[in-house]
DNA sequence: AGGTCATATAGATGTCCGTCAATGTAAAAT
DNA sequence: ATTTTACATTGACGGACATCTATATGACCT
């Protein structure tokens, strides 16, 4: 009687640490955390506006100057623009009648540790 | 006659560079494909699916094991390892019946560069 | 050959999401 | 006070997507 096949054999050695992911299995709650900036980073038109914000240095930028830099409706960039804020990547600041949005420093730190495979 | 209400002045300063997203606005082409790859990572059940696989080393990963790990049925995970495999992220390697996935190295190098603040 | 096991594919369903036109709101200008 | 300007909100619509059940494929075993 022959041997009979077995499941490919887990590896367990302490896992050879090739990124943060692997530092544990994430859970279902961190999973879901991570992911809510993910998804808020996964659009091209926010990563565009976000591109924009940070090609002036990541400084306080003009509502206004966006909507004539991509090809999309007022309300569009809006939406885009509180989704961002929402994700926490964004902040929004009120001055006269215009809106301001700046990027969030070290608000990637997180995400970049997360991809940081050696 | 009072000088009319002026735009908030654009910065031009040639940026401080404050990220690599800063170097320059993304074009539409640059922006889809960048996404393509966050899109595959936005989803919670993948993103455990691959933290598994990391926390094994990165190294081929039997979808047998996939399945016992999280609570969802064995297509589910089928299509989910699909998509990391057509952004990139995965490679699929058949060994008998079996099918493993390995962590591909280097895959988030662009993403984390993407997201280097300082 | 027939049966079982591991995985993929197909089809269906419900939910989420990006986009827009229309409207609301609030500040500034006239 | 009325109008204009900047932006947000609402509601509608179409497409994308996560998940499931059912079925197909293909390898191994007896």
């Amino acid at each position: 009687m022959k041997a009979p096949a077995q499941r490919p054999e887990l590896i367990d050695e302490k896992a050879t640490e090739c990124c943060s992911l692997a530092s544990s299995p994430l859970g279902a709650g961190e999973a879901e955390r991570m992911t809510a900036k993910l998804k808020a980073l996964s659009d091209p038109t926010r990563l565009r506006l976000l591109s924009h914000i940070a090609a002036q240095g990541c400084d306080a930028v003009c509502a206004c100057d966006l909507l004539d830099v991509l090809d999309i409706s007022q309300p569009t960039v809006s939406h885009h623009l509180k989704k961002l804020v929402d994700a926490g990547l964004l902040t929004r600041e009120q001055r006269g009648k215009w809106a301001h949005y700046t990027v969030v420093r070290g608000a990637f730190t997180e995400l970049r540790e997360l991809l940081d495979l050696r």
